[in-house]
DNA sequence: TAATAACATAAGCATATACTTATATAAGGA
DNA sequence: TCCTTATATAAGTATATGCTTATGTTATTA
């Protein structure tokens, strides 16, 4: 559930990439001199951003300008905490894989350990 | 900077082992137990989410009781947000990586563009 | 229409990661 | 002291990841 999420945010390059979007929309060559990387890594690190839904982009001629998803970065943020820190019960509601192991059959985290 | 907690959090088992520790001390017998998981398969975990600051652990006798930093887990999250939000200017407080990148010279991103 | 610019994607490769099996170590108990 | 329990770690392996080089593709421009 998270794991796409961390694992964009989690690669140097890809939150090099993303930190720069936060200040403004940016197309693909505009982000390689940036960051002086070449285009394909700019753009295979852009496809995995995209998939996680931190970025979109629309095209301007020929170039392509990404921008920065916010609610869909804060969204995810959010979730998250309140996955971590929601009284186990109420994390039912989360379809996770996590969730869903420690309540197995319903019962409690608690009740699997005894 | 962010990186090893990312990479800690983003790998589903560790997220799994994580969230029962949020609940509840547990020696790692136990959460072997809990997750099904084979013994070493839960200690190199373990030695991940450790290294990452995450958790902590006690000697019990024979057993390691495991615990959820929860201080370093939110300042984690805390000095992520600021990072991503502060305005760029700011960001040369943080000894990082992308920010010694983006103000390379001193000058803002936007002037880099020009 | 040919050439170029801005991208995406494929192929290949080296390293990282996550797992298993096997072995080491340390603490208690018989 | 020997055995067991609880844990760490090493070795091996398969897959994932991130990069480069090479090649497609689409939109502009000459």
């Amino acid at each position: 559930m998270f794991e796409t999420f961390f694992k964009a945010i989690g690669e140097p390059t890809r939150l090099k990439i993303l930190r720069l979007l936060v200040e403004e929309d940016l197309c693909v060559c505009d982000i390689e001199e940036v960051l002086q990387m070449s285009q394909p890594r700019i753009s295979q690190h852009l496809k995995v951003l995209k998939q996680a839904g931190l970025v979109g982009d629309r095209k301007e001629g020929q170039k392509t300008i990404c921008n920065f998803n916010h609610s869909a970065f804060t969204e995810n943020l959010e979730e998250f905490q309140r996955f971590m820190f929601s009284p186990i019960e109420e994390i039912k509601n989360f379809e996770d894989e996590v969730a869903r192991l420690m309540l197995l059959d319903g019962t409690s985290c608690e009740k699997k350990l005894n």
